[in-house]
DNA sequence: GCCGCTGATGTAATCGATTGCAGAACCTAA
DNA sequence: TTAGGTTCTGCAATCGATTACATCAGCGGC
């Protein structure tokens, strides 16, 4: 395909009028203009990507590391995510990184490489890449934010729900209910969204003096460790009479689980899940849950870190956004409860 | 941050020399080598990739357009491809068109301007820049496969399943069953892999003379026009005692449906989808459904691609993908013929 | 008629790498 | 000693845009 060289000869101008006509066409003379455009038309001219970024120093991509994509809480950020930058004139670089911080560190690299204008991890783990480009540009904003996982350790701003409060909420949801016996089943507790998220259901069972019926077992956010959580709840000698995962799909492995041990969720096993993805509702029965609003939160990584990119100095502070207890069938009193009334 | 001529002078030596060690270490002596790989630990160097990309034609990034990464089944696939496409070294530029015609276009706009060696279609139009790229490398294939919809209009390589078979397999476990009178739930029509499905279904219902039992509705693969097009089929006269959707989403819609109107699943009506996501066992009951090798689908269309792009000229054929129907517990013969035995 | 201004366009430096070609240094064999 | 070969390194052109600055034409005002 043609390069501005060739469009510049065509329309019988220099390569800087070229330039101008697409990039800042009002100081051009609408003559001018129009044989510039139809050269551009005749030769099927672009301009070439890679010579605009060496000499512009940008490349209108923002780089996306996401633990796992086919988890659909990530594809919906992922979805905010990309609607937000292509919206403002921005693609999407997009890391999958599968957990493993080799991948994480590799990707970061793309930003030395200046592959991408800033960074936007999903994970909770700052690549060492990043972290160090955060700390050269310090007391500066490093173009590097994060989604979800909201820790003052990683240095860099967030956009999240308050994980704390609103595990807290769920369980409130459930000791309303009448419980007093719940097991929870958390997410990797390297993550401090699921740290605060156990801090905040921990801070309810002690507020119900009910800490010695809290049991807790450690998921990784798969349908199958919810399942497996369940089934060690469900064989202690004094089962929970509610479960409460950190995520939907360990909730549906719990659910699972209840049903192959005779257990019909809500009377016997209340079930709440955190996230409320697109098939909560779906599952039997529908799922009580913790909606976040992930497409927002996506959305919102991409305003901070075009603020930092666009240097609008107003501090990028981190951003919480609301979450929303969404009662559906898993939930009920529990059994004792409802024999007494 | 540090450029090459820096790291040149540090170590004393000539840029052709730092890029040398960086790309092709072996034909620069130990001794100098080590020199300057001092010096880029030191000044923290990394190539620019835009100086890079310019002078060498390649960008190491391949463009895929999704037609909405919420949809597990897509982000499967998008999983396979990005981790195919990390492996062999190039990295992913996600472009979710949302179905959006405009989208898509702008996203191709990408390949001309050369943001990425090539591009993986996974909806079913091939954008107007792609469609002329196709033309003007002709006979020469241009860096440009789909996946997932096969058609032989687009005039590009793809990966995908057979899906008029695995469309008729779903029926004929259905007609095996005792089902007599079949409600479909189709995708939009106008993507080839629907009208392939029909073909199947259709092809099906014809031999087995039921075609006067075999009703069709048109839905959009969400949940929601899974729900409605079951309405639309049990309140028909004559309801059919199976519906067969073309995703497993429409099949939690007509599920949803089915026990709002207080039929039951398997009894009353069977339930089949299609793509087995992770999530169609966890509904109720556990869906049957015809599985597709996401992940390979995705693997596939890279190895296409970078087959493409290197040469190979092995002749890229489209690539067919082996499917299995995954009977589960959605599926069970029809009262009647229960009543019978 | 001259000055200064405005608007349109061209000249050429620049971004930061890669790489063909040439040359230097050193070695080997005749 | 010299020719021929290797091995290593440097020079400088090149990729294709953008943009600061220079230039020039035209025009109004005095």
């Amino acid at each position: 395909m043609a390069n501005i060289y060739e469009v510049a000869r065509q329309a019988g101008v220099s390569t800087a009028t070229v330039s101008r006509v697409l990039s800042q066409p009002h100081v051009v003379s609408p003559d001018t203009r129009r044989r510039v455009l139809q050269a551009v038309e005749l030769l099927d001219y672009a301009p070439n990507s890679a010579a605009k970024n060496l000499r512009t120093l940008r490349t209108g991509k923002l780089l996306v590391t996401v633990p796992d994509i086919s988890n659909p809480f990530f594809a919906l950020i992922l979805q905010g995510i990309e609607d937000a930058a292509q919206r403002e004139g921005y693609a999407v670089l997009l890391g999958d990184t599968q957990h493993d911080e080799a991948r994480e560190d590799r990707y970061a690299l793309m930003l030395k490489r200046k592959e991408a204008d800033g960074l936007i991890v999903l994970g909770h783990r700052l690549p060492h890449e990043a972290a160090s480009l955060v700390r050269a540009m310090a007391p500066r904003c490093a173009p590097v934010v994060n989604g979800c996982e909201f820790s003052p350790k990683l240095g860099i701003p967030s956009v999240h729900i308050d994980n704390a409060k609103a595990a807290a909420e769920a369980m409130d949801h459930l000791y309303r209910l009448g419980h007093r016996s719940i097991g929870i089943i958390t997410g990797p507790l390297v993550s401090p969204l699921s740290r605060d998220r156990l801090r905040g259901a921990t801070s309810r069972a002690k507020q119900q003096r009910a800490e010695r019926d809290f049991v807790v077992m450690t998921g990784d956010f798969s349908i199958e460790s919810g399942a497996a959580g369940a089934e060690r709840l469900l064989g202690r000698r004094d089962p929970p009479t509610a479960i409460f995962c950190f995520n939907d799909e360990m909730a549906m492995g719990a659910i699972e689980t209840a049903k192959r041990r005779g257990l019909r969720v809500p009377l016997d096993l209340s079930v709440v899940g955190f996230d409320d993805i697109r098939f909560a509702r779906c599952v039997d029965p529908p799922l009580t849950t913790i909606a976040q609003p992930m497409r927002a939160i996506g959305e919102g990584t991409v305003g901070l870190l075009l603020g930092i990119l666009h240097d609008d100095s107003e501090a990028p502070s981190s951003v919480t956004l609301p979450h929303t207890l969404t009662v559906r069938s898993s939930t009920a009193p529990p059994r004792a409860n409802r024999i007494k009334n």
